[in-house]
This record gives structure tokens, sequence and C-alpha cells, in this order.
RNA sequence: GCGCGAGUGGCGGAAUGGCAGACGCGCUGGAUUCAGGUUCCAGUGCCCGCAAGGGCGUGGGGGUUCAACUCCCCCCUCGCGCACCA
């Protein structure tokens, strides 16, 4: 009775096909964009779209599959719709866990490294991702990591490079320093344990330098990235505004200065505090405080990261035996050192006003000071509530300064330090300069000698790279000790400027270093005459739709941000922020919580594309929900994807094998006698594309599916698989389904007798007078509760309606005999009746 | 503590001021099948009712509006980020 009958002796059988498709495309250079470098007569928008990079450990698992699933779609379909589209891939193939695999199993990180990105690579290509092969870059590779170096070298000319001597995050288990970026609650990003902090010297990248601008740049990402994380950016640069302050020191010539936010409040500073940790407090420490202070400073070093952010914790500190003298009024201030004030922020020192601020507060009832309200804020007196008043007032035991507001006193008392010279206003960033040497081996080697005469020399430009030593030594880092230290015939070498005998630099590079710029290297990854070809950013740069998880938020999309804006003053690319526009997919999660080895809820990518094959498991991937949302692998399961993508395969071949209708575009034809099937079929072509355009992917294979029933039940029930409208429909299906499941939709394309391949057969266009309703379905609402509905020309005028409605018999019943106090009608889908009330 | 976000059927989720629950999973019933972990059809928010129909319903409370899942205010719960940043 139905086609369907000579199609099933077959069966879809997902993964026979994908090895197929995979050769198809590669042969065909399907996925290849055109001109990477070279001008071409490509008239096509050029577009491209960057997937943050996989790390090779292992395979890929159902995170990569989410992301890259994601991508591909918005890939396919930009395409799909005209675009030259470049998708590129590259692996972020430095870093600790490679180094830990080596290390357990006694083998080069190299092996290691390149055998998982070999395994990985197939299983890109096995998931079906369009991307650009040609592209493909590592950043362990010396022909890559040469350009870390080179930049190192230009940052380090500038002055943005530089070594200094700092209390850092130690990891005492992986032995290595970790950026404020890696310190997660007080714990190591990569192995969970308790960071502590010690004092080393280390490279940096000024980062601070660049606070204002990476705040202001935002302007340009407003609407175009998550609110999200352009709010933790915000936070994280952190800019506060107030004013500097010098306080005289009874007994040293130079004043100690002071940041405070609140300037209004000088008058109620009652003593001062200076960072246990910072130089200073051991410089003012009086000869008879020197015992206690050296007790409690060894203390707080010995306390860990978790235990000094505990909020909650008692306040503590020692006197040093000093005062201080506060510049408006001249009052003496007793100096105390107290590991609640933090040596990397502001001076390192504050003035402690108790009355307004709670941690002053909480330090002054610990140690017995007194407090002295200055702004007036109609709350009880914080001395003995404990809790400190921080709104704003009106001015009290200020001097001349009574009676101003909060903002007013602010001004004025800045002012009035301004033009005494000891004082000015002042901003202050959270931002920290970027730490990036690690006490590890596989990374970027930092390309500086130290010289016993010359100091920190650079290696030339033309000695690039410095490559990592062959292994063979002892890689285990040891006591802040880079592994680097033990290749002896390594480090030794001569200075460049000189040629005594000098030793290289033993750090190697922060990984997020190789990932603040390898976008710009995909268009040409073998150039070779600078980190990247100008060519190359000129025609696909910057990038215009970025996607990767936001655990990078104030991480690598700070690092590429500020590597940026360094280029551009560097001259070297002509923008100032890399992703026009950023998207952060959700995590794949297991019953509620996050997959990891040690909970042993590992779902496995390969045995779910083993069971289900590829495209339903992307189909699945998609459509669980929004992009942005989490998956909980525990909720869904591909079935319904099978089904579906199997019944799509049916359809195909049922149409494919009617006889009577030849392969091609649809009839086309004009909208008056366009049947109710085309319609259809046309207003789910214009809903999913405009679906995809507002990125609504999980709404669109809805659409999808819809479209697939419609087809089938026109198979079954109406014109049969041989009427052409029919046909027009199922292409148009298998051309929409080639952004979600590839390999399908090439098989679906091949039945309806088309060649290879549907990603080149274009969007489906939805012709607008098909899209549009002759008639539509009114709602008739009696006090806003829905009553009656009606189909009306959708010309419908508001006069019609309102008379249809009035007429109703349903809502007679419903006004029961009230009066029509009023009617809405909004031509020509509802009308909605109001009754007098009463 | 500060910042951001979310709460809709048994489940994932649709609906961004105008028909709440699209689409799918699951479940129930039926058809097909030698068989079914196949396919197809129908039903599926809750309550009353044989039905027609009616009432209730988007975390809670208030508000704006002819009309609120949607906008505003307060509260509750959950998630994420930062966390002694002066």
């Amino acid at each position: 009775m139905t086609a369907a009958d000579d199609a099933s002796s077959e069966t879809y059988d997902p993964n026979a096909i994908i090895d197929k498709w995979m050769k198809v495309w590669e042969h065909n250079r399907t996925f290849e964009a055109h001109g990477l470098t070279e001008d071409g007569d490509d008239e096509r928008k050029r577009s491209y779209l960057v997937s943050m990079y996989p790390y090779p450990s292992g395979d890929l698992h159902m995170g990569h599959a989410e992301v890259f699933s994601i991508s591909d779609v918005f890939s396919r379909f930009e395409r799909m719709r005209g675009a030259n589209m470049l998708m590129p891939i590259g692996w972020d193939s430095f870093g600790l866990p490679a180094e830990n695999a080596a290390l357990k199993r006694d083998m080069d990180p190299r092996e290691w490294t390149y055998a998982n990105i070999a395994v990985q690579a197939e299983s890109f290509h096995r998931l079906g991702v369009s991307f650009d092969w040609r592209t493909r870059l590592h950043t362990s590779d010396p022909e890559y990591y040469r350009w870390n170096q080179w930049l190192f070298l230009r940052m380090f000319e500038r002055g943005l490079a530089f070594r200094r001597s700092a209390a850092v995050n130690w990891c005492p288990v992986d032995q290595t320093v970790l950026a404020n970026e890696q310190v997660i609650q007080g714990r190591c990003e990569r192995c969970g344990s308790e960071v502590v902090q010690r004092a080393l010297t280390q490279w940096f990248f000024k980062t601070t330098a660049y606070a204002q601008r990476l705040l202001d740049d935002m302007a340009q990402l407003e609407g175009r990235w998550p609110h999200d994380i352009l709010a933790m950016q915000r936070n994280w640069i952190g800019r506060s505004e107030g004013a500097e302050i010098d306080f005289a020191i009874e007994g040293r010539d130079e004043p100690v200065r002071v940041f405070t936010t609140r300037p209004d409040t000088l008058f109620g500073a009652m003593f001062f505090v200076v960072a246990v940790d910072a130089p200073l407090a051991d410089e003012l420490c009086a000869p008879e405080h020197r015992a206690e202070f050296e007790a409690y400073k060894r203390q707080a070093s010995t306390a860990n990261v978790i235990e000094r952010l505990s909020t909650d914790r008692p306040k503590t500190g020692v006197p040093l035996g000093r005062y201080a003298v506060n510049p408006v009024n001249g009052e003496r201030l007793p100096v105390y050192a107290a590991d609640y004030v933090l040596a990397e922020y502001g001076t390192g020192a504050i003035m402690a006003v108790p009355a307004h601020d709670q941690r002053d507060l909480d330090f002054a009832r610990a140690m017995g000071l007194p407090v002295r309200v200055v702004v007036q804020t109609g709350e009880d007196d914080p001395a003995e509530t404990g809790a400190a008043t921080a709104g704003d007032g009106v001015l009290v035991n200020s001097g001349s300064f009574d009676g101003l507001s909060k903002a007013d006193a602010i001004r004025e008392i800045t002012a009035e330090l301004a033009g005494r010279e000891v004082g000015e206003a002042a901003v202050t960033y959270r931002l920290r300069d970027w730490l990036l040497s690690r006490q590890r081996f596989w990374g970027t080697p930092i390309p500086i000698v130290h010289c016993p005469d010359c100091g920190e020399v650079p290696v030339p430009d033309d000695q690039l790279p410095v490559r990592l030593p062959e292994t063979g030594y002892e890689l285990r880092p040891e006591g802040g000790k880079s592994p680097l230290e033990s290749a002896t015939h390594w480090v030794e070498t001569t200075c460049p400027v000189c040629g005594i005998a000098a030793r290289r630099d033993t750090d190697t590079m922060d990984t997020f270093v190789d990932s603040s710029w390898y976008f710009f290297r995909y268009p040409n990854p073998d150039y070779t005459d600078g980190p990247f070809d100008p060519a190359g950013i000129e025609r696909w740069l910057p990038v215009d739709h970025y996607i990767g998880g936001k655990e990078h938020a104030t991480g690598h999309l700070m690092y590429a941000r500020f590597m940026t804006k360094v280029l551009y003053d560097m001259g070297m690319v002509p923008f100032t922020e890399p992703f026009k526009h950023l998207t952060n997919q959700g995590q794949v999660i297991m019953a509620g919580k996050a997959m990891s080895k040690t909970l042993g809820n590992l779902v496995n990518l390969q045995e779910q594309i083993a069971q289900y094959g590829p495209d339903a498991v992307r189909v699945t991937m998609v459509f669980a929900g929004p992009p942005e949302d989490d998956i909980d692998w525990a909720d869904i399961s591909p079935t319904g994807a099978v089904k579906w993508l199997a019944r799509v395969w049916r359809l195909a071949g049922d149409v494919g094998s009617a006889t009577g209708a030849e392969p091609g575009p649809g009839s086309g034809g004009s909208a008056g006698g366009a049947s109710e099937l085309r319609r259809s079929v046309h207003r789910l072509i214009d809903e999913t594309t405009r679906l995809l355009e507002g990125e609504r992917l999980n709404v669109a294979i809805s659409r999808l599916m819809g479209l697939t029933r419609v087809l089938r039940t026109a198979i079954d029930t109406g014109p049969g698989a041989a009427d052409p409208d029919v046909r027009e429909g199922t292409e148009a299906l298998a051309r929409m389904l080639s952004c979600f499941a590839p390999f399908t939709a090439e098989e679906c394309w091949q039945r309806l007798g088309h060649e290879a391949s549907v990603s080149d057969a274009g969007w489906p266009q939805a012709e607008a007078d098909l899209v549009a309703m002759d008639t539509v379905t009114c709602v008739v609402q009696v006090d806003g509760k829905l009553r009656d509905r009606f189909e009306v020309p959708s010309d419908s005028a508001e006069e019609a309606l309102r008379e249809q409605a009035l007429s109703s018999q349903k809502v007679r019943d419903a006004l029961a005999g009230r009066e029509v106090a009023k009617v809405i009608v909004r031509p020509p889908t509802l009308v909605n009746v109001v009754g007098k009330r009463g």
C-alpha cells in the first residue's frame, strides 16, 4: 500500500555509513575554506568559527562531543547559507597532565601527547565535524612554541614581561606555582590539593597595565558575549575608585601611602594596619615587638590559603610599637601587622576605620581599640552592635567637613588632601599581573639566559626556538626547581652578549600563553616569518564566533583579550578584541554531578557512538536543551534521536524509490495553487531558518521533526511518495538535517538520487508567499479567559473581528448577561471582551 | 558578604506581554508482526464529569495591564562565579 513496504527490507545502520562519507568529504575537500591566505575570486562572505581547542588527554569525551556538535551546527548552517566558512582544529598539547602521565608510565610526554592527538583526530572524523584539516596545529610543536618565545621577547622588550619575587600560589603536589586564575577556592585547579603561599622569583606579564582597557573594550562585546561572562570579568578586574592618602610614620622619613574607597571616613581612622607579609611590616617593627611579630608572621605564613580565605575567622594581629599620623587631624594611630590586610592589593597598608568597615571593627573589638562614628547614618552605634555602618549619611566629628554628605565629603576631603600634596584621587584594580612561569618540563622554555655579568639576556631571535631537551633525565620536579634544572647540558650555555658561561632560564610558560593567540595562526599554521600570517589575519580575523565553556571566563578569555591588545599595540593586528561573538555551551553531567574518573560516573563517548551512531549522539546533545544549558545524561537517551533519524532515512528511501517523480528542486509554482503540504513545508523551512539564526538549536530540531511527520502523513494518507511536493519537502529536510546529522543527511540525499554532497546543495529557501497565512485562528477571550476561537482571513479588519466575537454564543454565555465594557482587538489573532464588573 | 543566573507535567524542554505545556523521552491503550528492546495509530498537567463541558494550574506573596510563565517590588529555594580587595 505504501512505498515504505518497498524499502522495509533495508534497515538504517548509522555506523555503517561513517567511513563512506568521511572518505567522500575528504576526497571532495568539502569543508575546506576557499583562499586561506590568498585572494581568490570567491565572492562569498567569509566567516571564521572557532571552538576552544581540545587538550589531548585520552580520547574525546562527552563534553567534547557537545561543544563540537553545537559548533558544527553553527558552522554547517552558515556554509549552507552561502558563507565561505573556516572551522579550524588544533590541540592545546602542552601541559601538566601529559607530564604526570609520562612520569607515571616512565615515558616521554611527547609520546603520550601525540598518541592521544592521533586518537582524538580520528574520533573527530568519525563524529563528522566539518573542520578544515589544513589548519591543524599543535602547541607543543617547536614550530608553534617558537612563536610563544618570540612573543615573550617582544613583551620583554616592552617591559611587559618581567621577573620579580612575590608571594605566589604554590601547589605542593604538582610542585609548581599557579596563576590566581588556577586557584579555585584555595585549591589547585588540576589536582585539588590545598595551595600554599611561597615567596619565589617568577616571570609575569603585566596584565595590570591593561586593566582599564580590558574594562573599557567590553563595550564592544556587550550583547554578543554572554552577560555573565562580562560580569565575571568586570568583577575580576575589580575597579575601585577612591583616594590614596599619605600617613607620616613617626621615626621614618618617608610617609606610607594607603588606598581607601572612603576618604570621607578619614576622621574616623583609629589605627593603621600593614599586611604581615609585606616588607613594610618587617621594616616598621620596633625592636621590643620583634619577637612577637616574628612569631605571628610565622604562624600566618603556615596557614594555608583555605584558612586565610575563611571570612568568619577571628581577626588577629600584633602591634608594631609605632605610630602613624593622620594627615587631617594629627592624631597618632597605633600601627599593627595583621593578616587580614593583603600585601598584594592597594599598597599593602590601610587606615582602619572601625565604625564604617566591618573588618576594621572586628579587629578593633578583638584588640580593644576605640571606635569613632564619623558618618551619621541613623543606624545604631557600631561599637555596641558590632555592625559597621557603611551607608550614606551626614559627616560628624570631622572638623570643618561636618554636615557634608558622603559623596560631597569624598570629593572635598580628597581635594583638601590634594591641595596639601598628601593625597589624591586614585583608582585601584583587583586584577593581578599574570604569573606565567611554571616549574615543569612540558611547556615552552622561557627564552632567557642568565649571565653573571649581563643579567637577564634575551635569546636572539635567530636562535629560536629554544627547544626542550630530549628526555632521559629526572623529570620529577622537586623543591620548587624546574625539572629542566637537571638537564645540565641544556642549561649550561654561553651568554649571547658577552660569551661567558651562563645558564638558561629553566622555567616553562603557562600553557595559557599558548592559547592566548592560537586562533591567529590557524589560517596558516606553517607560517615561518612570524607567529601568524598577516594575510590570514586580514582575511579571517577577528573570530566571528567563538565557542567553549564558561570555565574560561576569567582565565583564557581574559588572557586572549590581553594578548590581542598587546599585539594591537605592536601593530600586528588591526583590532583590539579577538572574539566578536561568544557562545558558552553547557557541561555534560551525569546524575547531577560532573563526570569524573574518581566518581566513576563517566559516560564513554565511543560506546555511545557504537551503540547509537554519531548522528544520534549529536542530535541528542543538541536537542537536549539550549546550547548554554548543562545536559544531564541521566535524563536523556539517544533512542529518540535514533528513531527519528531512521524515520527520515525511510522517508528518503520511500521518496527516492517512488516512480513518477524525477530528482530535482520542487515544482515551485504560485502560492495561489499551492498545496497545503507545500505551505506547511515552507512554513517549517522558514521557522527552522529563523530558529537557527537565533541559535535556538533545540527548537530548530523540533521543527525538523515536525516536517518529518508532515511528509510521512503526506506519503501514507496524502498524495503519496511520488508527489513532487513531497519530494521537495524531503529534499529540504535532508539539506537542513545535514547541519545536525551529516552522515544520515548524505545518505538520504543519495537515496533521493543526488550526488554528494548535500552540504553543497545549499540551504532551502522558504518562499514568502507560501509562508504567509491565508487564514489564521482568532482566539476570543472574555475577561482574559479563552472562550471561543474561529478561523478568519489573515487580513480581517478589527471591526469584523469585534462583531464576530460579540455574536459568539460562547462569549454571551461567559458574559452571563453583563454588559460589555470594552473590546480589545489585536487583528487577526485575538479579541478580548471585557465585561462590566459588579 | 558581593556579583550573575534559574525555578513550567513523571523527565528534558516549548511559549519573551496575547490559545501554557510545541517537540522529544517515559507511560497507557490499540494495530501490524511467528516473535519483538520493530514499525504505525491514539491518549497522556491536576481536579469534577459517562460525556459535552467546567474549575484549577508556570516556587510563594503583592503590583502594573483588557491580558503576565513573560514586566516591576518583596520573599523562598537551587545553581554558578568571586571571596578579608580596604
